[in-house]
DNA sequence: ACCAGCCGTGGGAACCTTCCCACGGGCCAA
DNA sequence: TTGGCCCGTGGGAAGGTTCCCACGGCTGGT
């Protein structure tokens, strides 16, 4: 194509198609009233020379950059690989470029990644705000929309989360129509808010099925499979419930192996119920029933919201996704249909 | 902090630190003789006023933006995931920001993000070329380290990917250990590349154990779960292999079900060996014994090529990272120690 | 005592684009 | 015919930074 190095620029296309700088940016900026025969011959400039236009000095001159960020935990994690993958193809859609960070749950991570943020002038970031740092993000003067539990710490900033009460619910409910009894809970430490939040759908929720939180065994551990397994091993040394719920998919696959490796079956010994919907679940055996939370779904809302807020509209709001049940090998089917309360 | 929306520049800091816009683009760059007191009013001026440089302006009048391409066929894979988290640990140690991509196999989306990235001006970009659109990537004038096995095609250009043939072969000297006989190979049809890699490996290495490719049973399959249980079915239905290799961990999670659907014992009466090192395989039961990839590395290592690339070293290598074996359940341990070659 | 050289500093040019304004020509209505 | 208006166009300024060069003051060598 172009002989030598020489980093071509509007002018040079200009210069090459007879035209002024001004109309070769204006054909290159999309319609808005150039005659057919300027596009033409900028156009044919533009391919002969190989030109690509400078979004560096574009974005300095036009103040949007066309880029966002995005602050996960992890992006090796299922989950916000996930989450990160909707909100690029919502992203790719519009002809934006995601730059992702993994703030690793550490505050001061997340503090240098808004950092760099600002500086690179993106048009704005999706976060999933850190326990600790939470009140100097709204430090950050830049559009900013917030995913995971703890947003609802900032009633003022719009965000995107699942619904943990509904997925509580459902997952409940489907646990009552098993005809097991009670479940025992295990929760995780990861998040605080986001513990916080299961546990407090359960007693609410429970209280209706006539189950008192207070009644229920629950086990803490580490937000890993190793967790998991080590947390339903301390729940089998006790006695052995006749059906789990746990908070998350990773701690659930763990205390099924916990469970198979006590020699007990599932779900004729002990049936588990999952929360998350990470892929793996469904691989395991027997294959993991569980809540499923809509993660490429929140990454692609929380990028619709962010368009809004860039775009300057006044109320954007803060969503709560429902979780949905997917229904596998772990928790036995009704063994009769369950009185439905119509209306 | 600051009152207004005024956008703060280094010309209002020089203003209120009484120096040059120069001394504090000086002091703004690291050191490059400053006298302490100048660098202090400047620190003292930008805390105050909260004042962030404009990455942009910087790398339009620099050259480097800091940022680079990373383009992967699907982030949301746990072993892209993988790479992109190995490559974005080292970027970070460096203050470079990572540009991801998904090109999902797609030539034409690959072209597309990789014109985007040149507009970007990225100092450079690591790429996992997708199979059609290989000569056109060359095209791009812009800093490339490839990943992945398709990179071979390009000898000219640096690369990173995981030494298949060691791979193979240490996954075939331990069913040899296993003393079960020549395993049926399940491969799967993602990349041409990579599967002729494979099976190439199997042939070259299964002739000095004494094992002919052509006297293996070859199932192919979409490269999914389902796809490896849709081929471990076919299998299954001629004969009962006494073991299998699969080329990939998704396809052996798949035949891992389908043989157990069949009401056979893994390994008892079919042993497995993966490959990849996907976390799914360790939650599975029985879980899966597999032939890691260095996926983490891989991107690590392909960010430090880039960097050599970008700071103009003349020969960036090719690099090959050997893969290790993930001893779990699916393969039996060696009935007896194996004569070993010493030296 | 003088000149070379270095150090810290400042001012202007450069990076490449978009935005703003002005200008000429054609059209329509008065 | 003429005045007002819109359309397509061009030139200059702006956007915020780094780079280059020059300049004054100080030091050290002759």
């Amino acid at each position: 194509m172009s002989d030598s190095t020489a980093p071509l620029t509007i002018i040079d296309i200009a210069r090459l198609s007879g035209v002024s700088k001004s109309t070769v940016s204006r054909v290159l900026s999309g319609a808005e009233s150039v005659s057919e025969d300027a596009r033409e011959k900028v156009m044919a400039a533009v391919q002969t020379s190989g030109f690509r236009r400078n979004d560096l000095a574009r974005s300095l001159r036009s103040g949007r950059t066309g880029m966002i960020g995005l602050v996960i935990p992890d992006i090796a994690n299922p989950f916000w690989a996930d989450v990160a993958r909707g909100a690029q193809d919502a992203a790719a859609d519009e002809n934006v470029s995601l730059l992702i960070f993994n703030s690793d749950w550490d505050p001061e991570r997340e503090r240098r990644h808004l950092l760099a943020l600002t500086q690179s002038r993106v048009d704005g970031a999706i976060v999933n705000p850190v326990r600790d740092g939470l009140d100097e993000i709204a430090r950050f003067r830049i559009p900013l929309v917030l995913i995971g539990s703890s947003a609802e710490r900032f009633p003022q900033l719009p965000s995107v989360g699942s619904d943990i009460s509904q997925g509580v619910s459902i997952g409940l409910d489907r646990i009552v129509a098993a005809g097991l009894g009670m479940p025992a809970l295990l929760v995780g430490d990861a998040e605080r808010t986001a513990r916080e939040r299961f546990v407090a759908a359960v007693r609410s929720i429970g209280e209706v099925e006539g189950w008192p939180l207070d009644e229920m065994r629950l086990e803490d551990g580490h937000y890993t499979v190793d967790g998991g397994r080590a947390a339903m091993n301390r729940l089998l040394a006790r006695d052995i419930p006749r059906v789990v719920f746990a908070a998350n998919d990773l701690m659930a696959l763990g205390a099924l192996q916990a469970i198979r490796s006590s020699g007990l079956r599932c779900p004729e010994d002990v049936a588990l119920l999952g929360f998350d919907g990470v892929p793996a679940a469904e691989v395991s055996a027997p294959s993991l029933t569980t809540v499923a939370k809509p993660s490429r779904e929140i990454g692609g809302r929380a990028f619709e919201l962010l368009s809004k807020k860039i775009a300057g509209e006044p109320d954007v709001p803060k969503l709560s996704l429902p979780c949905a049940l997917i229904e596998r090998e772990t928790l036995p089917q009704p063994n009769y249909p369950r009185a439905v309360s119509t209306g």
